[in-house]
DNA sequence: ACCTGAACACCGTTCAAGT
DNA sequence: ACCTGAACACCGTTCAAGT
């Protein structure tokens, strides 16, 4: 058999940093973060590890800032119909984000490194712009946000490492406790 | 010269696992977890990097395990004088578990991964025993617990990233913000 | 411009051997 | 019982080379 080695390299779609951040999110999602390698992102993109280099220089690093960012950083919750106040819209806003965390649980230990605090910055401000549209004001508005972020992603690492039950012993509901927890921080808000 | 390569090994104080742990510790505080190696935990201790499976046979999942319970896992806060209620002991439950996410802010990522659920089960214990010795119900405690120590790991992982500002731009006072979000979480609580 | 192959300096871990 | 040394199968990354 005579090796033609540039027919599968002609007419495999080309790489591109969207499909390299897809993939590596399959790898953790599916594996956990630790089997994420360069070697295995290069496999699963049918291409040598190498070549991931063309589209981040900056190598393994700069793969997992772009994953917290695709995870972690929110859109800025275009709600379309202005809903009254900014109880109900918050809710929305951390039930959404609670998910995204809960469905990349892998990504989790990656936003509490040091790595690209640009992406949670944008997720704050996002936060603060559902609570001043809903009459908060500014200062009260800077402090919510800080709590309640905090209290999502706290709660979402408790859920993730999944204790399976509670100090008495008995099987945890964590949708209605992390309802619950929610309920009780924004009755403080305001 | 002749060698003499017993006598360091005679004279040193024996390997131990609180030793280890120290060490690991002292790496990780000063220079990341990801600059912990067992060869260099090795060197750290004055020993060949081999010589730690002796006494963590599970190698560095063990190590890691081990650091998780050593800073995340709450002693049950014999707090001596019984205070009235458990607004006041818990602010100082709160603060001091604080205190030590930060000093072992490398440890944060760690504790987020799945490993070592028991750690975490016995800080939630322990909130709930302040809980409910302030005269809270057994099933109020037990959601308050998860809600407060939510939110005291999450506003850590807020503050290790550190966003130097908030989404007005202005430098964020973190103590003070924890303070506020707590007792805004505290108000819910009763 | 985009990808490959070989090479380098590291990892964690096993296992037989030393004392 | 406790530690060492060599070895193995991996890493991330560089760099020259291919198309």
């Amino acid at each position: 058999m005579v090796r033609q080695p540039s027919i599968n390299a002609q007419h495999r779609t080309p790489l591109s940093t969207e499909r390299i951040i897809e993939a590596a999110l399959r790898i953790v999602d599916g594996q956990g973060l630790a089997r994420l390698t360069m070697r295995r992102l290069g496999d699963a993109l049918e291409v040598e590890a190498m070549a991931i280099y063309h589209h981040l220089p900056r190598g393994k690093e700069q793969l997992l800032d772009a994953l917290v960012t695709h995870v972690a950083s929110s859109p800025a919750q275009a709600d379309g119909a202005a809903s009254a106040g900014w109880r109900e819209p918050l809710r929305r806003w951390a039930a959404g984000y609670r998910e995204r965390l809960l469905a990349h649980a892998g990504v989790l230990p990656l936003l509490v490194t040091r790595r690209n605090s640009a992406a949670l910055t944008t997720t704050v401000r996002s936060l603060q712009e559902v609570l001043r549209r809903g009459g908060v004001g500014e200062e009260a508005a800077a402090a919510a946000a800080h709590t309640v972020l905090g209290y999502v992603i706290g709660h979402a690492a408790l859920e993730v490492r999944g204790t399976p039950e509670d100090g008495a012993d008995r099987p945890v509901d964590w949708d209605s406790r992390f309802t619950a927890g929610l309920d009780l921080v924004l009755a403080g808000v305001g």
